[in-house]
Parts: C-alpha cells; structure tokens; sequence
RNA sequence: GGAGAGAUGGCAGAGUGGUUUAACGCGCACGCCUGGAAAGCGUGAAUACCCAAAAGGUAUCGGGGGUUCGAAUCCCCCUCUCUCCGCCA
C-alpha cells in the first residue's frame, strides 16, 4: 500500500511512477485525492460534535451528581439530536474510508527509480552471468526423459491422482527432492544467517492481503477448508508461497529497533492455480500447480533494503554456484515488476535439455508496501515508528532447480551424476538406470 | 465436539452507567539528590486519525453491533486463551 501522504501531497510524481508499470491508474488517482478529501471533511465536522456531546454529557453527569434532575432531564432533551447527526456522519465517513481504503489496495508499487524502464520481458537487463553452457558429446536429453528412465517422477500417476500440473516422485527423485530441500535449509541457516521457520501451509484472506496477493489475483490461489460454517469461518488458501505466512509473522506489531535485522528461511510447498498460464498440462515440471520452494524472507530498516537485496541475490546464487550449474541474473523492468515489488532480480538457471534458462529465484525489495498493508512498524531509539522494507526471495524454488540439475549433470550412459556438496544428503554420488 | 472461566496500558491488576482525565504497584526513561550508586523525591511515557504547525480535538479497555445525553461497565454476536471431559496423529 503506498503512503495516502504522499499521494495526497505529491500526486503528479505518484502518477508518474505508476505509468513506468504501463498501467493508466490517472483515474484512480484522482478518485483517491477526491476520497481522501471528503473523508477529512466529514471528520472535521463530525470530530466537532461528538467534542460537544462530550462535552454535554459530562455537565449532565455532574447535574445528576449534585440531583438537580430537572436541569439534566433538559440538557438532554437539547442534545438528544447530537447523537442522530453523528451516527449518520460517523456512517458516511465509514463509506468513504472503506471506497478510499478498497482502492488503495489495487495500486501497485512505485518502482525504485534503479529500475529499468520498460514493457515486457524483453526489456529486462541481464545484470551477470555465472559460468556457462557446457558442451555434451551426446545430445541431452530432456528432464522428461531422464525422470522417465530413471523412475524419478510418475507423471502419469500423479495426473491420475489429482489431474495434470501435479507431481508424483518416486524412489531416488523423492530422495533426491529431499536432499535439495534439506541442503538449501542447511546453506542460508548454517552460512547466510537465517533462522528458520515451519509456517503453517493455509493462511487467512489478510495474510493474502497483507503481501500483495489479494485483491488482484484472487483466483491464482486454491481456498480451503470452509469449515462448518463458512460464514463464520471465512476461507483459508493454500499458500502460494512461504512468502505469504513468513512475510505476515510480525503483522500487526511494533519491533523494536535493535530487534531488525529478521532474517527468516522456510520451506513449504507451493499452491498455485496458474490459471490461463501457458504450459499448464504440458508434460514436465516446469510449470506444475505444486511444487517445493525454500523461501529467504528479510525485515529491515528502510536505508538498508537495498543493499540487503544484493546480499540476498548472492544467497541464492550461492545454491547454483555450489551445484555447478550456469545461471544468470536479470533485472525485472518496470512493466515486467510483481505488484508489490519496487525492485526485483531473477536469477535463470540453464538447463541444457530444454535449450532455456528456467526462472528459479525471483528476489524482491518491497519496501514499506508491505508493512503498510499489514501494519508492521519498528520503533526507532527516538521513539518514533517506521515502517521496515520487507524482501523476499526463492533460494531457491524446487522443481525447476531438480530439472536444470538432473540434465546438467547428465552423463552419455543415461546416469546423473550428483553434485559433490550433494552427496552427503542423498548417500550416493550416482543415480544410475536399474539394469 | 461438550462444560466452565477469562481477555483492561511494557507487566501485574482495580474498576458493575456520570469529576475514570483508566486507580495502586512493578518495570522503563529523564531530572533532582550523591564522590558514584541504591533508596527517596519529581517528571514523562500507548496507537491511529483530524488540524499547515502549535494548541487542541476524535477514536481505541480482544473484535463487531445495540441500549443511552453518556458504556471498560448493561444487552447480542464473534474471535482467541486457560481448565476439565470426549475424540485423535
């Protein structure tokens, strides 16, 4: 959410940053600034009242003190309409501010201004590479066809269980997904400072809410667990991402300052609709509705979200470097940008059976958007409360890292041959066809 | 799932319709006192919003609604916590 101040005192500037996303959201401006004045309006007014009512109903309460009934029972009678008048305003004002607040929600971020102007992907600046595409003596195969020989994934068992888009590991792939899960919890705990977290994998609409999520994309997400009454329960969604549950942990609270840096690594699997999106129901992993994710989650004081989004991105590069893979990173222009994000790096891994880089770390500096939404300030040693950049990133995101490693290291006999800082997770150096 | 109890400031804890402007205490910050500290004394200290600012005002006693001139207090609904019972990995 951004800051109804700055919008209210420097709307043209607001204006234009929204622009770079290559939204027109001049009407919603200008529907706000009109909101946000009606509402104060109403506040005035209605503020002056209820002092005299107050005010009032302190002097009757003295009269009855001192039993001068009669004298009360009149003061009553004077302001008996007070009350009327300011419940009506009081409503009107609620409208207001629910209009305001509900459009409030629907502006994206304001890009940081390091951002690379831009439309689509295509615009996005490659900010480094790391190594590089490694010549086989045979053709690679892809991962499809390594899972296949290798009994790695049933793909047609997983369909059958819950349709297309959803994965069944078998034998060394179930091993293998749990030594990646476990080697990348082990790295950002052990060498990068993290603690780690086990969130719960259904949250509320708020928490949603709070990260960006809800309202604009409502139906990427699957909802749950109605409960006996749904009325009375609401709906809980799985998560998309540990992003929503980890980010949303100190909603609603006031840290003190000398408790920031949070540093917080989670694994959970991820729940997504991917509604419309292409390649849903294609064979592979590449775009799947669940998959396992080790999520970095950072809350710390607004002058230091940038460069903690650098070291951040080094967390997750510092996976593919120890895995030997080659990967880049790019920079998201401001048309390509998530909702909530101000900046954002993507790190692409290459996976040589595909013939593409694959999107398996996308790490963001939200700045305050987020704690804004969700109400998570620091007090500063002044005394004054702030609101923390919140950044999130993968390190890294599971099914895709599987992919890019099973047909990296693929050798010409139809073996895998395992990372060597791997190994002591999954107990072998080789996965190897059964004979 | 059933029964009961509870939710008040950083903590603890009074407060059953009107000088409550939320007592008393502990803890915290600052000042006085001291060689320095403790004790003692004094002062201050929540969050959001309105107002250009200051002064001031409004709201908030788990959340929402109601009664009333006036609600921490009375009524209704909800959420959460604790105790006991049942069920259960």
């Amino acid at each position: 959410m951004l800051d109804i101040k700055l919008i209210r005192e420097k709307p043209d500037f607001v204006r234009q940053r929204l622009a770079t996303r290559g939204a027109g959201d001049d009407a919603r401006i200008d529907e706000l600034l009109k909101l946000d004045d009606q509402r104060r309006k109403i506040l005035a007014e209605v503020e002056t009242l209820k002092a005299q009512r107050n005010r009032v109903s302190k002097e009757i309460g003295v009269l009855m003190g001192q039993k001068k009934i009669a004298e009360a029972e009149a003061r009553k009678a004077e302001t008996k309409d007070l009350g009327d008048k300011i419940a009506a305003l009081d409503k009107e004002a609620a409208q207001v501010e629910a209009t305001r607040d509900a459009l409030m929600l629907q502006l994206p971020n304001l890009p940081h201004e390091s951002v690379t102007i831009g439309k689509t992907a295509e615009d996005n600046p490659v900010i480094r590479v790391h190594g590089e595409k490694q010549n086989y003596a045979f053709k690679p195969k892809s991962h499809v066809e390594l899972c296949e020989s290798l009994k790695l994934v049933d793909f047609a068992r997983g369909a059958k269980l819950s349709g297309s888009g959803f994965l069944l590991y078998t034998n060394w792939g179930a091993r293998l997904e749990r030594a990646l899960i476990q080697f990348l919890l082990d790295l950002h705990v052990g060498q990068h400072g993290y603690t780690e977290v086990s969130p719960p994998l259904m949250v509320g609409p708020h928490c949603l809410e709070g990260v960006g999520q809800f309202p604009k994309f409502k139906d990427q997400y699957y909802g749950v667990a109605e409960g006996d009454d749904k009325e009375k329960l609401g709906k809980l969604y799985l998560v998309p991402t540990a992003e929503t549950p980890v980010a949303n942990i100190h909603r609603e609270e006031i840290l003190p300052e000398k408790s920031l840096p949070v540093f917080y690594c989670a694994y959970t699997p991820c729940f997504r609709g991917e509604a419309g999106a292409a390649g849903v129901g294609t064979r592979g992993m590449i775009r799947v509705h669940q998959f396992d994710k080790v999520e970095l989650i950072k809350i710390v004081k607004p002058e230091e979200g940038y460069g903690e989004l650098e070291k951040m991105v080094a967390n997750a590069e510092k996976v593919l470097q120890l895995l030997g893979l080659h990967y880049r990173v790019i920079m998201l222009c401001t048309g390509d940008m998530g909702f909530g994000s101000a900046k954002t790096y993507d790190i692409e891994v290459w996976a040589p059976g595909q013939g593409t880089y694959l999107e398996v770390s996308s790490c963001s500096n939200c700045e305050d958007f987020q704690s804004r939404r969700m109400s998570l300030r620091f007090k500063t040693e002044g005394g004054d409360n702030k609101f923390p950049h919140i950044l999130n990133g993968s390190g890294t995101a599971l099914a895709r890292l599987f992919v890019a490693l099973v047909e990296t290291c693929q050798q010409a006999d139809g073996s895998v041959l395992i990372p060597e800082p791997l190994r002591p997770y999954l107990k072998t150096d080789k996965i190897a066809p059964a004979p």
